[in-house]
DNA sequence: CCGTAATTGATACTCTTGTATCAGAAATCA
DNA sequence: TGATTTCTGATACAAGAGTATCAATTACGG
């Protein structure tokens, strides 16, 4: 089962903007690649590279983490930091976006604002030396997430 | 030696909100807790819980750990992640604030701005979901740091 | 189709950040 | 001061996040 239109190596049909993330860098386009890309595609939220280890058990710890790193190097995924310290990765859907993170699911998604730049700009003008990125992330407890428990929340920074 | 002027334990001056940090805790006044308040009330920039062992190695590591765990949970010192997923703290000097973060230094500024609150409004109304919090940091190539290295920068988010 | 070079997966390892343990020392209370 | 309780420091341990190694496999260019 390798040749022909049925037995094609059942690629998995991947948004062209991942795969180039791969074709730009050089890298082949193999099968647990693909396969990867095609997984983390359709998943909603934020995901840590161990849960997709799990939830991809064929493909190999070293392979899921490379690939992460290929894909984030590339710009197409984001990695974040819970507030309770744990890194998430999140799939990059629009340009330039920050996020929330939902602190009791890990839900993580996706906003942008016209105002944040006009907010750089004028903080740019308040302290010394060069801005050269930022983080914004705004915390939440998502609308799918009983509102009672404790939020884990590090202090406002 | 326990008395009088001369013969005090010599209990370093450190800032009263820093004190009360441990007394509203219900925790003892202690030499090494004073000496490492006193050291990091004293301290520029940020700083990792390793880098201050090296500096006070008559304290012992589990004691720093604790004292920082102590301080950052009275709010006294602020839990940051740079972009290289690095953990420093900093101490508050200003009440609600955001930071700074030099990318090749790790210097730790804080600054506020009266137009973040607003923003934060503002994106409440367009996000779901309740905003439990938010961590805003700006990362710069501080006045002091050559502009020529590579920033070592996570994308925004 | 073949040879070469990149990739994979299993696994061991590393590094960072922190916590657990516990006997001895220090601080506080009466 | 003495008793009691907390704290300290040394050290071992642990979890998380990721990298190194390397033989076997796969992809790709010709």
């Amino acid at each position: 089962m390798t040749t022909n239109a049925q037995t094609a190596p059942d690629r998995p049909i991947v948004r062209p903007d991942l795969l180039a993330a791969l074709e730009d860098g050089g890298y082949r386009i193999t099968q647990p690649r693909l396969s990867l890309i095609a997984h983390l595609e359709h998943r909603e939220g934020g995901f840590s590279a161990d849960e997709i280890c799990g939830e991809l058990p064929s493909i190999g710890r070293a392979t899921v983490y490379r690939t992460i790193r290929i894909l984030s190097d590339a710009g197409a995924i984001c990695k974040l930091a819970m507030p309770d310290g744990q890194t998430k990765y999140s799939m990059s859907r629009i340009e330039h976006h920050h996020h929330t993170l939902c602190v009791q699911c890990g839900y993580v998604g996706e906003f942008r604002h016209a105002s944040i730049e006009r907010l750089l700009r004028a903080i740019g003008r308040e302290i010394s030396g060069e801005i050269v990125g930022h983080r914004i992330e705004v915390f939440t407890i998502c609308e799918d997430c009983p509102a009672d428990r404790e939020p884990d929340l590090t202090p406002d920074s």
